[in-house]
DNA sequence: TGCTGTCTTTACGCGTTCTTTATGCGGCCG
DNA sequence: CGGCCGCATAAAGAACGCGTAAAGACAGCA
């Protein structure tokens, strides 16, 4: 995405005040704001004017915001932050599920929104830019992501199956020391629909600790939470 | 947002004799107050004028203050210091929980009024910063919330239940020297079927001063309405 | 058809965590 | 002074989550 001139950020809000409130914000800070009142509207400037960002109101006249989502991305990789006066938790889950990029609770700080933007839109450069590593080396563990291949202590390379692999995956990309909950594991490996089926990681994580054998230490678990990879 | 000039703070009281005490004391302090007899007018100029703090008295003209905080909470984060009357405090408490950041007593003394305000300023700044490195230090103790981990004094990190875990979370999250009354922690943390549960409370936080240890003290009962997290 | 490897599902023991109840303490008000 | 309320702490049974084993389901393949 090129940065000729002010970014575009679309702001999908029914709130007159949120767009009296944010409208300078954002133009002082350097971005272009667009004005949307609807989900209708906002699909619409979405494919027109090709935003840098997307500021998406959860509780809009015409339709929750979190179906937006899905179709926003059909058509453009802008980066979605939701704003929502919800702040229950599964209503955050839902639309970062959904696709959101971030999001943020509505008695937001603008401080804290800025940032939140800036950093949406440096990972969505970042993201064409710069692939991930390709081997990644933790304690006794070697894996390699672009062959698929976990080896310990420099051995064979492990047998795995592909859910197995899969597992291992989602917990080194999560980075050295991060918990990364059971339900990030399990619409990781199997999918959104199974984000409850918490049975799956047990049974799993388990055959992962037995082929590690020596790096099997580096699973841990934080019970009720979900596991964290790394040494110490 | 930018800080130039002196920080705005928007006291909303209908006593003009409150105004004619208050003006002067905040200007003198270093403040830009911005005066508003009514809850009408307070709203219009906290979206129009972005204040960095808000006073606001509970007993208005035009309705009850307590109905004018989420609305606020609609478009900013700047705190919200409640001014109210003394023996009211199921008053107070259900300001707190419609998210108030904290409550001073009419008649209330000027300098306790200016520190809240001071600590009320420097908690909605560290807002800004914190959700980005997502490490708060407080005295002794360190919390980090990516790595779900609470460590006092830099030492082994602190091995916490769930429910021990998000407390402490909770609590910290509401920044130094804030109140969080008992429903909004019980809410927090069992959910909201349980805003009534206050031996829940007692128990798990008297669990969590004990493996807090040296930081014990961190955790502060505010009698009758909630409690209070940091030092001094 | 039978074999093989993988995935899904059920069952169960065990340790931990949560919930609940009981009890003591201190302040406040009549 | 005595009773009441809220807070703190301890303790015990209930409930839950984790790990493990193992059986059935299903597809690929000879």
């Amino acid at each position: 995405m090129k940065d000729a001139g002010s970014p575009r950020i679309l702001v999908v809000d029914d709130e007159p005040q949120i767009h009296r409130f944010l409208g300078p914000a954002l133009e002082a800070a350097g971005y272009a704001p667009q004005r949307a009142m609807t989900l209708a509207e906002g699909l619409r400037l979405a494919a027109e004017r090709a935003p840098a960002l997307v500021l998406l109101d959860l509780g809009l006249p015409d339709g929750d915001g979190k179906i937006a989502i899905p179709r926003l991305r059909g058509f453009t990789a802008a980066p979605v932050v939701v704003l929502s006066a919800r702040d229950a938790e599964a209503e955050k889950v839902a639309a970062l599920d959904a696709g959101a990029d971030d999001y943020v609770e509505k008695p937001f700080a603008l401080g804290e929104l800025l940032a939140r933007i800036r950093a949406a839109l440096r990972r969505s450069q970042a993201a064409v830019t710069q692939p991930l590593d390709s081997v990644v080396r933790t304690g006794p563990l070697e894996v390699d992501f672009t062959r698929r291949l976990a080896r310990v202590d420099g051995g064979e390379p492990l047998k795995l199956t592909p859910r197995e692999w899969d597992l291992l995956a989602a917990l080194v990309r999560g980075g050295e020391g991060r918990v990364i909950t059971q339900r990030q594991l399990l619409t990781a490996v199997w999918g959104p629909a199974h984000g409850e089926d918490a049975q799956y990681l047990r049974v799993y994580v388990g055959h992962l600790r037995q082929k590690l054998g020596a790096a099997a230490g580096l699973i841990r678990t934080e019970p009720g939470v979900g596991y964290r990879f790394g040494t110490g």
